[in-house]
Parts: C-alpha cells; sequence; structure tokens
DNA sequence: CACTCATGCAGGTGG
DNA sequence: CACCTGCATGAGTGT
C-alpha cells in the first residue's frame, strides 16, 4: 500500500486506459458554508449584474451601480443631489475652465480615501472624481483651483450618502442620506485654485444612476444652502435598506455657514441646465445647451481649467451602464459641477482653499495652483431615509472617519449594489450570510477595499497638464465620439472631453491587480475555512466522521435513478460557448437552483448556464438539500487515469479552493462520491516544480476505476457549503467518435474542445456508474 | 518570457 | 523486477 492513508477502497491495481485533460476552471469561490444562502444570491443575482467581465465591474468607479439601480431596483431611488462650491479663498474670478482629463491626483485619492475611510474602506465605497478647476490665467496667482473630491459611501441599496470632505481637516462634511460637498481650507490668501476632485467612483452612487442621479428634481431639489448634514454620519446599517433619498449637498469647509448665495443661483441654472440637458440627444447636445445657458457665465477659459480624470470618466460612464447614455449622463454631472463650480467661484471671493499639494494631492500642483479646494463628495447611507434636500452644506462635517468606524463595516455590506461583487467587499462583512437577500441589493456598493486600489491608482499622472491652460482632451475616450466632445458642441468653447485608451488599459491592469489580490485574500479566507474542515475530514484517517455516516444528497441508487444531467462548466473565459458535457448523476445544486459557482465575474454566463443547469437538474429530481458549491473541475488526462493513481489539478483551482498546503506532503482529504456517496480518501498535496507548485491529487486510482473515467472525462470537485465536506463526481464523456484530442488540444486549448462544446453537452452519454 | 501542467524517468522500496 | 514516488523537462499557452 503506497496510499498515504488507508483509504476505503483498495488499490489500484490494474491499468485503465483513462484519458484526461486538463481543464483549467476559472476561479470559483468557496463560500464560507454559513453565508452560502445568502453568497448564493449574491452570485446570482448581484454579482453578475454587469454584463462585462469581472474586471469591468469592478469599480474604478464603484459607486456607480450602472443599472443595476434601474433595474432591478424596487425601490426607486431618488436622489437629491445639490452641489455649491463656495470657494472661501479670496480666488480671483477666474473663470471655470473646461474639463480636462487629470490623472495626478491619484495620490490625493489615496490620501482622501485613508484619510475618510481609515482602515475600513472596503466596507465603504469610495468615490471620487476629480475635477480640477485650473486658474484661469496660470500665471495668476490669484487664480482658484478648486478640488472636489467627491466620495461616495454607498451602504446598501438606495441609500446615498455623499459627504464633503476637505482634505485640510477643514472638517469634512458627513451627512447622512446626502451627499455633500466641502470645501478646502484656503491653502492661501492669495487665490483659490479649485480642484475638484469629482467622484472618483462615480460607480458606488446609486445616485448616479442615470435616471435618478441625474435628475433634476432630484439633484437639485430645492435651494437649501448651508444646509448642515447631520453631523453624525452613520453608515448605515445593511438592514436599513429603507429607500434613501440621496441629497448631494456642498459644504464649504471655510465657510461653515457660508451662504453667499451664489450656491443657491447655482443650483437653480444647473438644474435648468440638467433639465434642458436631459432632452438632449447626445453628448454634444448637451454639452451645447449648457454652454448656451451658461455662456455668460463661464469662458472657455473657464472651461479649460475643468480637468477630469479620464480614468474617472471612463469608469463612471461604465457604472453608469456605458454607452452614449451614460456619457451623457456624465457630462451632466461634469457640467453640473463645473457650473457649479464656476459660479461659485465668480460669485465669491473666498481666499481659503485647502493646499491640495498638502492636503490631497502629494503631486505638487503646478505653479499656478496656489490654492486648491477640494470638495469631496461621499456617499454614504443615512439614517435617515429622508434625505436632506438639495441642501448646500455649509460646514463640511469631518464624519468620514466616525463614519468608516461608525458601521462601515457594519453598515455596508460588502456587496451591495455592485453588480460583481468585489471579492474583496464579500470579505469586509464580518459575516456577509447575514446581509440581506441579494434581491435587497440592488444598489450594491463595492466595499472600498476592492476598488482603492484601483481607483485611486487608476490616475496616472496623465494629465500632466493640470493647469497648463490647455483645452485637455480625453483621449479616445469611448463614449465621446470624436468631435462630440464637451465642447464641440459650442464653437467658442471646443474642449473635446475624450478617455483616454490608456485609462482602459490601466483599468484592466487594476482590475488584474483586484483580482489577485481577491484570489489571495479569498484563498486565506477560505483556507481558514477549510482547515477546520479539513482536520474533520482528514483527521483520523480513513474515517470521515459524517462523511460516511452522513452522506448528502441522494443515494447512489437514487442517483442512479435520476440521471440528471452533469455540466461540465467550461472555464470562465470562455464564457457562453460553451456547455457542454452531460454527464450521469445528479448534479449537485446549491440551494436546489444551482451550485454555487465561485463568484467569479467572468462566469457570469457560466453562472447563468449553470443556473440553467441547476433547474434541469432540479427538474430532474435532484433534491437541494446539498448546498454544492462548485470548486473545481479536471478533464482528465492518460496520466491522471493511468496507474499512478494521481490526478494533476489546476493549480489555480487548487491554491484557490482546496485547503492551503504547507507541506509538500499535503493533507488527507475525504472525497464524498456523490454519485455513490461512497466517500475516497485521497491525499491533496503538491509537487514543487520549478518555482511553482503542481498540485495534485493522489489515491484517485480507485475512483478512476470505479467511475471507469477514462481520458476526456472530467472530476468535478464540490464543497458542500454547510457542512464543508469536499464531494467529487467523475463525470463521463462519452461521444460517438469521441477521440481523445492531442495533447495539444487537450489542456487549454481543450476547453474550446469537445468537452465544452454544445454539441459535446448533448452528444454526452449519461454514464450511470455505480 | 512566464506560467501551467502533462508526462518521462531516475531513484527508492518492497516482494 | 515491478511498482511507487517525486523531480525535471518541455510543450502549450497567455501575457
Amino acid at each position: 500500500m503506497r496510499h498515504y492513508s488507508s483509504s476505503l477502497h483498495g488499490e489500484e491495481d490494474d491499468d485503465h486506459p483513462l484519458i484526461h485533460h486538463q481543464q483549467q476552471q476559472e476561479t470559483h469561490q468557496i463560500w464560507d458554508p454559513e453565508a452560502a444562502q445568502a453568497a448564493a444570491l449574491l452570485d446570482d443575482s448581484i454579482f453578475y449584474t454587469g454584463a462585462d467581465d469581472f474586471p469591468p465591474l469592478l469599480p474604478d468607479f464603484p459607486c456607480m451601480s450602472s443599472s443595476s439601480s434601474s433595474s432591478s431596483t424596487p425601490a426607486p431611488l431618488k436622489t437629491t443631489a445639490t452641489m455649491s462650491c463656495s470657494s472661501t479663498s479670496s480666488a480671483s474670478s477666474s473663470a471655470a475652465s473646461w474639463a480636462a482629463l487629470r490623472s495626478d491626483a491619484d495620490h490625493d485619492d489615496d490620501d482622501n480615501r485613508r484619510r475618510y475611510y481609515n482602515n475600513k474602506d472596503h466596507q465603504v465605497v469610495n468615490h471620487q472624481i476629480e475635477i480640477e478647476m485650473a486658474s484661469n490665467n496660470n500665471d495668476n496667482n490669484n487664480d482658484s483651483n478648486c478640488c472636489y473630491d467627491y466620495h461616495h459611501l454607498n451602504n446598501n441599496n438606495n441609500n446615498t450618502d455623499l459627504q464633503v470632505d476637505t482634505p485640510s481637516g477643514g472638517g469634512a462634511l458627513s451627512s447622512t442620506a446626502s451627499m455633500e460637498v466641502a470645501h478646502h481650507a484656503p491653502p492661501s490668501e492669495q487665490g483659490v485654485d479649485c480642484c475638484m476632485d469629482v467622484m472618483d467612483e462615480l460607480g458606488y452612487m446609486d445616485l448616479l444612476d442615470t435616471n435618478d442621479f441625474f435628475d433634476p428634481s432630484s439633484i437639485f431639489q430645492g435651494d437649501h444652502q448651508n444646509l448642515l448634514l447631520p453631523a453624525d454620519l452613520q453608515p448605515q446599517h445593511p438592514d436599513h435598506d429603507e429607500q434613501m433619498m440621496t441629497t448631494m449637498m456642498m459644504t464649504d469647509n471655510d465657510n461653515p455657514t457660508n451662504n453667499n448665495g451664489i450656491e443657491t443661483t447655482t443650483t437653480t441654472t444647473a438644474t435648468q441646465l440638467l433639465q434642458g440637458a436631459e432632452e438632449e440627444e447626445d453628448l454634444g447636445s448637451v454639452f451645447l445647451e449648457w454652454l448656451k445657458n451658461n455662456k455668460e457665465n463661464v469662458s472657455a477659459e473657464d472651461l479649460r481649467r475643468v480637468k477630469i480624470k479620464k480614468s474617472t470618466i471612463d469608469s463612471a460612464a461604465r457604472r453608469l451602464g456605458g454607452g452614449r447614455e451614460a456619457m451623457k449622463q456624465l457630462v451632466k454631472l461634469v457640467l453640473e459641477w463645473v457650473q457649479t463650480n464656476h459660479l461659485h467661484r465668480r460669485t465669491t471671493t473666498t481666499t481659503a482653499a485647502a493646499d491640495v499639494s498638502a492636503s490631497s494631492d502629494p503631486v505638487p500642483p503646478p505653479p499656478s495652483y496656489t490654492n486648491q479646494q477640494v470638495y469631496q463628495l461621499v456617499q454614504e447611507p443615512g439614517p435617515d431615509p429622508n434625505p436632506i434636500q438639495g441642501p448646500w452644506v455649509g460646514p463640511p462635517v469631518p464624519q468620514y472617519p466616525d463614519l468608516a468606524a461608525g458601521g462601515v463595516s457594519v453598515g455596508y455590506p460588502p456587496n451591495i449594489g455592485y453588480g460583481v461583487a468585489d471579492p474583496f467587499a464579500r470579505r469586509t462583512g464580518p459575516n456577509f450570510g447575514n446581509y440581506p437577500a441579494a434581491a435587497d441589493y440592488n444598489q450594491v456598493i463595492e466595499p472600498a477595499p476592492s476598488w482603492p486600489g484601483s481607483q485611486f491608482a487608476m490616475f496616472p499622472a496623465a494629465e500632466s497638464q493640470l493647469g497648463s491652460g490647455q483645452m485637455h482632451a480625453f483621449p479616445g475616450y469611448p463614449y465621446l465620439p470624436a468631435g462630440m466632445g464637451l465642447g464641440g458642441g459650442d464653437n467658442s468653447n471646443t474642449t473635446l472631453v475624450r478617455m483616454g485608451s490608456s485609462a482602459t488599459k490601466e483599468a484592466r491592469k487594476k482590475r488584474m491587480a483586484r483580482q489577485r489580490r481577491f484570489l489571495s485574500h479569498h484563498h486565506r479566507n477560505h483556507h481558514h475555512h477549510h482547515q477546520s474542515q479539513h482536520q474533520a475530514a482528514a483527521g483520523g484517517g480513513q474515517h470521515h466522521g459524517g462523511f460516511v455516516e452522513h452522506p448528502v444528497g441522494p443515494t447512489s441508487q437514487q442517483q442512479q435513478q435520476q440521471q440528471g444531467n452533469l455540466v461540465y462548466w467550461p472555464p470562465a473565459h470562455q464564457g457562453s460557448s460553451g456547455l457542454v458535457a452531460v454527464a450521469s448523476g445528479p448534479a449537485p445544486a446549491a440551494d436546489g437552483s444551482a451550485v454555487q459557482n465561485a463568484d467569479r465575474p467572468g462566469m457570469q454566463n457560466q453562472n447563468t448556464q449553470r443556473q440553467g443547469g441547476g433547474a434541469s437538474e432540479k427538474r430532474q429530481g435532484w433534491k437541494p438539500e446539498k448546498n454544492l458549491r462548485f470548486l473545481l473541475q479536471k478533464v482528465l488526462k492518460q496520466s491522471d487515469v493511468g496507474n499512478l493513481g494521481r490526478i494533476v489539478l489546476p493549480k489555480k483551482e487548487a491554491e484557490t479552493h482546496l485547503p492551503e498546503l504547507e507541506a509538500r506532503d499535503g493533507i488527507s482529504i475525504a472525497m464524498e462520491d456523490i454519485v455513490t456517496s461512497r466517500v475516497w480518501n485521497m491525499r491533496y498535496r503538491f509537487w514543487p516544480n520549478n518555482k511553482s507548485r503542481m498540485y495534485l491529487l493522489e489515491n484517485t486510482g480507485d475512483f478512476v476505476r470505479a467511475n471507469g473515467l477514462q481520458e476526456g472525462d472530467f472530476i468535478v470537485i464540490y464543497s458542500d457549503i454547510k457542512c464543508g465536506k469536499y464531494l467529487i463526481r467523475g463525470v463521463k464523456v462519452r461521444q460517438s467518435g469521441f477521440k481523445p484530442e492531442s495533447k495539444k488540444a487537450t489542456g487549454k486549448s481543450q476547453r474550446n474542445g469537445h468537452a465544452n462544446s454544445p454539441a459535446a453537452a448533448a452528444n454526452a452519454l449519461p454514464m450511470a456508474q455505480s
């Protein structure tokens, strides 16, 4: 006996012509059993809301819950946003400039994020869009730069708050159920450099929903200015998913009570503007209309000074659902901000402006930027369902820290609102199992952790011209056709807002990074989960306690009869192309509907398919008593089914979903055959391989023989989310004329091969294995 | 170029 | 000598 541990089965003694394939399964997460229920819901209902692959859904603009809010949120999100920019510094009446992308404020973002969210950022959705209002005249020290940082916190569903904070610490404005904007304290008396960091992460904002956020009536409801938001900006508990009115408020940090009345005017104008803009067909029209309405207030010079991170815009647009409509909405928002800021500046001679470089932006501001004001909008849940509408918040309330500490973690369901759940988000919650049903989280906000890095990192200092006075185009902005820039409609104001393709690249990188982080985190968590599990399962060698004694699911006989379809889940990247092999036996289903697959964004299509498969299984009698979570699958190769009695497992999935191995000898792991309920004591281990590892499942010979598995067949490993045990299923794929693919065809390329093809699935013969 | 993984094979062990 | 163990190599693939 060379088995590492005694097994329930005899040694393999004969060679089966077995075939193998290597299947690389996309990431599948194992959910905490306790949270499985909720997780499942989230998985299926929320995390894949976006059509995009995972990355895109990850919030570069977390606050923009794109369509999720509109489509699936039963409760209408009412967003009231009031924005006012009252520069406190002695800003010269620098005209507002137009949108120029700014990408050099990453540091600001980070700083702000830290400042406001502390270490709870993963719980909080923090978004910033930064618009820099460069001074009209770079040479003019009196020009003001206003930096608006709008951080959006969004807890669950529809509650949206924007908190305005001042980088200078002048008191972030915190509000409940409202969006606030605070100004930086004037950095200097000389002038006002206004740098608007406007909602980096619009994506998290429910209020940014195209239908709601830009609803003039909602945004500018009321002309309440200088309204103070409740100081106690307490994050709302997930349970408090009553509809929140979102109010965007602008706070003058310098002058809490400063209500110069400008805001009022601005508000009105903005409202009108937006109302008119909504009628427009496209961005150009929107912009043109805006220009017409504000030409007397805003000059081309003004427009030039406005800079927005292209990545921010890009992300925001995505969050808004992408496409022109989304972009239009975004443009409206930007215009709104510009207008507000501009008007504010023109009518205000404030001098105080937080020094951006000192407060939020490590990057030395251009010479012209003597001062900056950072307006931060923080979206957060407000305890009060009734938002303060349209209040122009005077005094900024530095609540962010409180917010974070106050319960961001508690109040903010990790996944809320975000279609794709940020893995981190899920983790953030102490127990996501307690999260409200997915249905309750149409407006899910991705926890900060997921995007923070990306979000802020997304803005490589692309816009070095900040303050240069040049019109900054948004290079390649996907949603803004060339010539249709924000300034495209006006002869004089021709600033073109474009999004850089680089933003896409960067976004991708960020996504990748996030994904890696996520996997890593998940792995750790998962590891903990399975450690105990493993101990229970593996401890004692071959006896597995409940595993054997309390087999889950139908008996082998039942299963034999059920003959459900076992679906081979194609790798995530395959998208919908293919599903696949149908095997005999009941397919594990989670909650009676579908096996919970890993929450991988890219798995969306597959997930759908799987759900369908689950339904099918259900119809075929599979009892939902099993809560199985798909962990990984492996198309068997010759070496897997040979007499070696070992199966090479896909590294990625193994590391992700199976217990972490400290030693190369690995661990004994009980695998219950789903079909027969027989428990196979296998060994999960790894071999050092160069600088990497090869993960193996050993003592598989008998299992393979028992199931008559051959090359091309596959095994699927699940975990029971309730008891944590592992289940394995051998799936035979038999096609007429089936012939194992060539070595080259197998493996990764094989994923697109027969095993994954619908035809294959259709032709796959159920295997009544006993 | 890095990584994964299929598998060849050398060395060890036991009958 | 047969079998097992585990390493090493290289093909295939993605970045």
